[in-house]
DNA sequence: GTGCTGCATTGATAAGCGTCAATGAATACG
DNA sequence: CGTATTCATTGACGCTTATCAATGCAGCAC
């Protein structure tokens, strides 16, 4: 979305992906059993100080990829506890990896956050 | 906030509330170790299908109000299961409680499901 | 008062989760 | 080839959590 002011002073947001806005919300209509299965587990990976820090790190970088290295020195955790995050992270489909020679990158997936936004967008009261 | 249309078709949402879009998202700059701390019970409160449901029935409901019974029954789960879960999301700041009389109802906090949709928006392309 | 209803709390149990040390796999270098 | 580096996986440990049955508490009706 690309801000803009309009001459009244209101905020205006030019919507330029729909996907955005045209999820169903939580609360537009009850969500089934399933769906709620779906969903669970990709907010239950962001429920972690450790994953949260780990989304921001990737997400704020300036390119958009990080290699792992650089994210296990940004904590005070061991080698393999980060790399456990960042698998839980990336079976929530909300990062995702690639390897080029001996580093391995991890780049978020910006679909995969916005849907979640979605979801929690609340209607006009 | 409140939809209207401009005249070149852009849609525009007036911004009543400064707190649902000014909020820094996740991925305009690395978060600090507190506030990954504060934010993630938020979302792991959020990471369960039960809550998600309960979430969604609360905040479907016309009215914007739901007691207990009517959750209760709507799940093949305990009572105290239930008031289990309310309880945690109500710690989360996600649903508030009222007493009338014998029944308690639950509503939702907009305002914090508007804030965690605001972290988890991703800038333009 | 007694009883009943709606909801919260307690205590217990089984499953899940975060963390680590140790090990394994893949790539690069010499 | 062997060695070093980067990252993933395994196995184990302690803590947390989801669930239930039992109990407690507050309002209402009688």
């Amino acid at each position: 979305m690309s801000i803009q002011h309009a001459p009244e002073g209101v905020t205006i947001l030019a919507v330029t992906s729909v996907a955005a806005c045209a999820q169903p919300a939580l609360v537009s209509e009850p969500i089934d059993e399933a769906s709620a299965a779906g969903l669970a587990p990709v907010f239950k990976a962001l429920g972690d100080p450790v994953r949260l820090r780990l989304v921001s790190l990737i997400g704020a970088r300036q390119g958009g990829e990080v290699c792992v290295c650089d994210l296990t020195s940004a904590f005070n955790l061991s080698q393999p506890t980060i790399s456990h995050h960042l698998k839980v992270l990336r079976e929530a489909g909300l990062i995702d990896s690639q390897r080029r020679g001996t580093w391995v990158y991890y780049r978020l997936v910006p679909a995969a956050l916005e849907r979640m936004a979605g979801l929690l967008t609340v209607p006009a009261g």
